[in-house]
RNA sequence: GUGAGUGUAGCUCAAUUGGUAGAGCGCCAGACUGUGGAUCUGGAUGUCGAGGGUUCGAGCCCCUUCACUCACCCCA
């Protein structure tokens, strides 16, 4: 019998995996609600056109990496490839416009593309999505990018920088556009293959070829922040004050591209150093004519989308480790004290302790054993003897061998002295 | 979609010029039947990714196929 497996590209977060993940869930919670950012949910599916008039037709995401099928009535539908098209269709679909001026949305969920997996690359993701809609001022811009730092200070990420470029807009990037063509056409020949047919398709997009050849050919090229109008370029100044304001480093990157095609203005990237040819762990920018895009009314919006795949791999690499609570675990000698064990740990876990014991009910060695693998702090020991005389064992799995690992503790109270002996531990542990 | 590499016990890997599988770790059980993590002893486990071919004989050679990994492309 062939045994089923996971669809390629579509992995399982196991239980070993899954600290990690919610340290860098809760943090992304915590620091949005602390922004005062509130959580959207939106479906996974969606109108294929939603993403084919949002995110652009021409796109390689909607052109080939899309989970587009017909829903049984036969109209065509889609796995959500990102986050931005639904989060904008549910902020026009519910009129939140008309209830505030200013909306500050944030969502987490899994994203689709099908794409060849690779490190880093899945075709199941996750991403955190932060949006902020019916701002132009660059203070908004300010705002979302001191968030992306927040959350990598917040995470600890280690070896991460953020990358910043302007787009321009509607007025002056075609304009750099054309002079880009220019410019390399005139050395066509250094190109490599691919870029030579970039060249008409998306000349933007030679800009970041990493092959050797086109990467010279490229040092000379103009620059889109020297063709910038004068708004774009005031904008951009701006944000920079306001970033330098918070202390926020940055590099200027002006190749810095954007592959969706609502994109404008300011750009920006957060790249990490260890993750393979995949390094970019978040990126986000200004797209100011989306929502009108998407049928709304003309509205300025600016908004990050996190790969959490790339995050948590980032920190297993950095060796980070995800906070848990201790754990007590609850051995029982014999039938008795396996149901006076249940009360124990009901009344435990009513305190706020986390609790479990060996529903096997084997051997006093073989129930010790499993307390080890579990990683458990504490063992509870329930006997013959400590029934008699309403008391516990309380042993300490994580103390060197000595007078008080082990001790005989009354039963009375005893979530108090366990909730000290763990306290104690944990202040001990921080000392450097 | 393109290219390269890899597929042998739960995990990491080994098997001389083709002679029908082994180690470490892990797991389970024992070592004065009320005590884990160290040590010792014993034990279970593989259709050698799948299908076909060559051969007296294939984990090793050939073909096909599938999967995984990395890179290109693109992106988070």
């Amino acid at each position: 019998m062939e045994r089923i497996q996971s669809i390629r590209g579509m992995r399982d977060l196991l239980p070993a995996d899954m600290p990690l993940w919610q340290f860098v869930e809760g943090t992304a919670r915590d620091l949005l609600s602390r922004f005062n950012y509130s959580e959207i949910r939106t479906p996974l599916l969606e109108p294929t056109a939603l993403f084919a008039r949002g995110i652009g037709e021409a796109t390689d995401i909607v052109a080939k990496e899309m989970y587009t099928f017909a829903d049984r009535d036969g109209e065509s539908v889609t796995l959500r490839p990102e986050g931005t098209a639904s989060a904008v269709r549910a902020y026009l679909e519910h009129n939140l416009a008309n209830e505030l001026p200013l909306n500050r949305l944030w969502y987490l969920g899994p994203m689709f593309r099908h794409e060849r997996p690779q490190k880093g690359r899945f075709r199941q993701f996750y991403q955190l999505g932060v949006e902020l809609l019916g701002a132009a001022h660059p203070a908004a811009d300010a705002e979302m990018i001191e968030i992306l730092w927040e959350f990598a200070a917040a995470l600890s990420l280690r070896a991460v920088s953020v990358h910043l470029n302007s787009l321009g807009c509607a007025a002056c990037r075609p304009g750099y556009r054309e002079a880009l063509v220019e410019y390399f056409t005139g050395r066509v020949g250094e190109l490599c293959p691919t870029c030579t047919e970039r060249l008409h398709k998306n000349p933007l997009r030679v800009l970041d070829c990493k092959v050797e050849g086109c990467r010279r050919a490229a040092e000379g090229a103009p620059h889109m922040l020297d063709k910038l109008c004068a708004e774009c370029a005031a904008h951009f100044d701006a944000v920079r004050a306001y970033l330098d304001q918070l202390g926020i480093a940055y590099a200027l990157d002006h190749r810095l591209m954007r592959g969706l095609d609502y994109y404008t203005r300011t750009t920006f990237e957060l790249l990490a150093e260890g993750l393979g040819a995949q390094n970019a762990v978040a990126g986000g920018g200004r797209y100011d004519g989306l929502v009108e895009m998407l049928g709304g009314r003309p509205t300025p919006a600016i908004g990050f989308a996190a790969g959490l795949d790339r995050i948590v791999m980032l920190l297993a690499e950095q060796g980070a480790r995800a906070p848990e609570a201790p754990l007590v675990f609850v051995v029982a000698l014999d039938t008795e004290s396996h149901k006076s064990a249940l009360s124990l740990m009901r009344e435990l876990r009513r305190s706020g302790l986390r609790v479990e014991c060996d529903v096997r009910c084997g051997s006093i060695k073989s129930q010790m054993k499993l307390a080890d693998r579990r990683g458990a702090r504490l063992a509870l020991i329930l006997g013959e003897e400590e029934l008699r005389t309403g008391t516990v064992t309380l042993k300490d799995l994580a103390a060197a061998e000595s007078a008080d690992k082990q001790s005989r503790v009354p039963r009375q109270g005893l979530d108090a002295l366990i909730r000290d002996k763990l306290r104690l531990r944990v202040s001990e542990e921080m000392r450097p």
